[in-house]
DNA sequence: CCAGACGTTGTT
DNA sequence: GTCTGG
DNA sequence: CCAGACGTTGTT
DNA sequence: GTCTGG
């Protein structure tokens, strides 16, 4: 699963990996190590006019466009890919209301054998180059103060690096199959789910870092510091 | 027909 | 909104 | 994901 | 234990 992210990138690095049409954000845009559900995120959506990514904020946790309750989103921070295409909450925004959510790491809590410790670890590329989540948005209007714009992360099986620390991890998209996912009518949908697959296996490194990370009120550069010499991938 | 759910994860 | 369950 | 809160009436 | 909030 994916449960907490980072994105610390430069801004000139996000453009070489997604050609996004505005060019508002500045160059010390928003640094995050910390980035926790029911936070506001940043997110490329398919401009109509420009058929081009624009980058927007949201909030993370997805409500669906007919609940009555937003708190709902609080546990809508992921949805598995195996059944997307089906879920009540989730088919309309894949058809219709798809998206990219950059990210330079994620963390992921490995819980020891016997189960009573849980360490987290910082999953990143090699290069620390930020990558492209497949994400789905949703809007949602019924509360009278304007519409809550809201987002998810797609989860899918462990590649064998993520493997030894969890049996889930986000679907990372390859720069090749962007348009693709932002573009595709409705009636081809479900053809994206060739897309949500795990990352290949030399993609990303993961090392431990400290249980700091566990209060989504810490938000610090030194959170995605490695707390020993061991390294996976 | 109407009422009620609609989700993921991990843990037991 | 749409499907399942009663 | 983790952290932190959880509640009202009647009965013990 | 389970839900809400970040």
């Amino acid at each position: 699963m994916c449960g907490r992210y980072t994105l610390a990138s430069k801004v000139s690095d996000l453009r070489d990996l997604i050609d996004f049409h505005d060019d508002s954000l500045p160059d010390d845009f928003a640094a995050r190590f910390n980035i926790a559900p029911t936070q506001d995120v940043l997110i490329l959506r398919q401009e109509k006019v420009h058929h081009r990514p624009m980058p927007v904020m949201v909030r993370w946790g997805l409500v669906p466009f007919w609940a009555d309750d937003p708190k709902i989103g609080n546990r809508m921070i992921n949805a598995r890919s195996e059944t997307v295409v089906e879920k009540p909450a989730f088919r309309a925004a894949l058809k219709y209301r798809r998206c990219l959510i950059p990210a330079d790491g994620f963390y992921e809590w490995h819980r020891s054998v016997d189960s009573k410790t849980k360490t987290p670890y910082w999953i990143h590329r090699p290069d620390r180059k930020p990558f492209a989540i497949a994400g789905l948005w949703e809007s949602w209007n019924k509360s009278g103060a304007g519409p809550l714009e809201t987002c998810t992360i797609l989860t899918t099986g462990p590649n064998a690096l993520m493997g030894l620390i969890h049996d889930r991890m986000p679907v990372i998209l390859q720069q090749k199959d962007f348009d693709r996912w932002l573009s595709a009518p409705p009636d081809q949908a479900a053809s994206l789910a060739e897309l949500l697959v795990p990352a290949p296996d030399d993609f990303l490194e993961a090392w431990p870092v400290s249980t700091k990370v566990n209060s989504p009120a810490l938000d610090r550069p030194d959170l995605i510091d490695p707390i020993d010499e061991s390294r996976l991938g």
